[in-house]
DNA sequence: CGGTTTTGACCCGCGC
DNA sequence: GCGCGGGTCAAAACCG
């Protein structure tokens, strides 16, 4: 607010009201003191030439009508305007033709009986004019702190945002430059039309380029490109060649007596096998992030009574991301999907959030777990970095492969990069810390979103639904039970997308902020479309159809 | 009929 | 070398 007035009550302390240009002020001064009424541009510490004071009889209150514009110099107060305030304050309107202020008072100290024996309508009428001029004021003054507070979130958040993919973007130009040193060769593999950032993409666990060369694959294969490190290590494994996607998939496809890849190659592999964990409650059998996956594989784990789904996303040929989905022993209710690789494709916006959010978790933990890195050194600067709206809703797992485990089951700081299964272990108290009556189903689809939209702001471009996420936070707080009713019906994801974003931008307290996003999405728990698509534990079905609107972009 | 899921078999890495 | 567990394949079954 750069215009305006700001009030106090001579010889105190106590400031009673900062007004705007069209504004009301109740004041109520003690018959006690000698108290005068200070009126002051909110630029000025008061007591300047440009104070209007106002000399009320004792007792007196009343209130301060005025339309200000009080920056506008032909009609800066002077003091003659506060003289003849003064002189003509006394059970009386005033206004002033300078400034605009129109002066409303009533005398209820000594002459108190005076004024309730001549009680009339006006009386009355000005009564309540006060009492609702107050609660204008007060609005109005609510108003412009909350406005002002938003452009102050929204420009740290711009800045912050900037500054996160700026290190992003130089951790991974730090990275690129060692692997270019080592591999020159290499500089030819590219980003060929993802929508996922380049350096997201070039950073991401696995071989995301693989499908742009894949006429050459072989030959690296044979080379032994370090970039492709994780599919030549699988290539070598069998040597099949049969359709495009197993060769663009490259696992099992090399013959047991290809040579041995030299270690530091293997250790480099390792390093670059870098997954993204996501732990989120769900009564779905698998969380919609935009992509279209296809189940290859089932497997009992060791210590976990629940299968582990093996899917591949199929949305485009060869491309080399999977993600296995499991429900976590302890709690059944929290379901486990871990992603690896980096898409080679254009992704939905849907997509490209959890896309983005993975491949920047890979992309930290890569440039922190690089050689010549200092690396796991410090995992919380990492989740800082990466997370910036929760240090404690991820962790980092120093465990081979590297995994960053994004915790969105606890409350209040729903995410912890944790160290599974290591004593690092986030812990999960009852496993009962959760978003209460939201589902958070596809909680990390709109922590993705989020993760999406900080990228986006890297160009800063600032969310402009800030209200939009506000109306659904108060909606979320007003109707929690309205959830489960919305089910089918809620926004659409670009929508969510802005809307989570300006949650979290909006509220401090980020996971209400994204409570109110994920049950603004996908209502309760037992939603029917989830519930009714799926039944059996095997069955991997998933109801995206609540997220995209275009089916083509359904998971499975 | 094409795409997807299921599921037993296979391969590989790792620890002993 | 062997066994175990994780990951993947691919034929068969399933589904719309």
């Amino acid at each position: 607010m750069d215009k305006g007035w700001g009030v106090t009550i001579e010889n105190s302390d106590r400031q009673v009201g900062l007004f705007g240009r069209k504004t009301v002020f109740e004041f109520d001064l003690s018959p006690r003191f000698n108290q005068n009424l200070i009126m002051f541009p909110v630029n000025s510490s008061g007591g300047d030439e440009n104070d209007v004071v106002f000399s009320p009889a004792a007792g007196d209150r009343g209130v301060v009508l005025g339309e200000v514009d009080f920056f506008s110099e032909k009609r800066r107060p002077s003091n003659e305007v506060s003289a003849a305030m003064k002189k003509e304050h006394s059970n009386a309107e005033e206004m002033d033709v300078n400034t605009g202020l129109q002066l409303v008072t009533a005398n209820t100290g000594s002459d108190q009986s005076t004024v309730d024996d001549g009680i009339s309508s006006d009386a009355e009428d000005k009564r309540a004019k006060n009492e609702l001029a107050q609660l204008q004021v007060e609005l109005e003054r609510m108003n412009a702190e909350n406005q002002r507070l938003k452009e102050m979130l929204t420009q740290v958040t711009n800045n912050y945002t900037a500054l996160q993919m700026h290190l992003v973007t130089l951790m991974q130009q730090q990275q690129e430059h060692e692997i270019l040193e080592r591999k020159p060769e290499e500089k030819k593999l590219e980003n060929g039309g993802s929508m996922i950032p380049r350096q997201f993409m070039d950073l991401a666990p696995s071989a995301a380029t693989d499908e742009q060369t894949n006429s050459s694959s072989e030959e690296r294969t044979l080379s032994g490109s370090p970039h492709n490190t994780v599919e030549v290590s699988r290539n070598k494994r069998t040597g099949r060649e049969d359709s495009p996607e197993s060769e663009a998939w490259g696992p099992n496809k090399a013959p047991k007596m290809s040579p041995p890849k030299p270690v530091d190659q293997s250790a480099e592999a390792s390093m670059r096998k870098v997954r993204v964990s996501v732990r989120a409650r769900s009564e779905a059998p698998m969380i919609s992030d935009g992509c279209q996956w296809r189940k290859y594989g089932q497997k009992m784990a060791k210590g976990n009574p629940c299968p582990r789904a093996y899917y591949r996303c199929t949305m485009a040929v060869g491309c080399p991301v999977r993600k296995q989905v499991q429900r976590c022993a302890e709690d059944r209710a929290i379901l486990i999907t871990t992603y690896e690789g980096t898409h080679n494709h254009p992704l939905p916006p849907a997509a490209v959030a959890m896309a983005s959010i993975t491949s920047a978790a890979a992309s930290m933990l890569l440039s922190g777990s690089m050689p010549s890195a200092d690396g796991m050194m410090n995992p919380n600067f990492l989740a800082r970095t990466i997370f910036p709206c929760s240090s404690n809703m991820a962790t980092i797992s120093a465990s081979a492969p590297p995994t960053v485990t994004l915790d969105l089951t606890q409350n209040p700081n729903p995410l912890q990069f944790q160290r599974p299964p290591n004593p690092f272990q986030v812990p999960f108290p009852g496993s009962s810390h959760n978003f209460g009556p939201i589902p958070n189903a596809n909680a990390p689809q709109v922590f993705g979103q989020a993760l999406y939209n900080q990228s986006k702001f890297s160009g800063l471009q600032m969310s402009q639904d800030i209200d939009e996420a506000a109306q659904l936070l108060r909606q979320s707080s007003q109707q929690p039970q309205v959830h489960q009713a919305q089910a089918q019906a809620h926004p659409s994801f670009a929508d969510t997308l802005s809307a989570a974003t300006a949650a979290i931008t909006a509220d401090p307290n980020f996971m209400a902020a994204l409570a109110a996003a994920i049950s603004s999405i996908f209502g309760g728990g037992s939603q029917p479309s989830i519930a009714n698509n799926n039944s059996s534990p095997n069955n991997t079905d998933v109801n995206t159809s609540n997220i995209n609107r275009n089916s083509s972009f359904q998971g499975n």
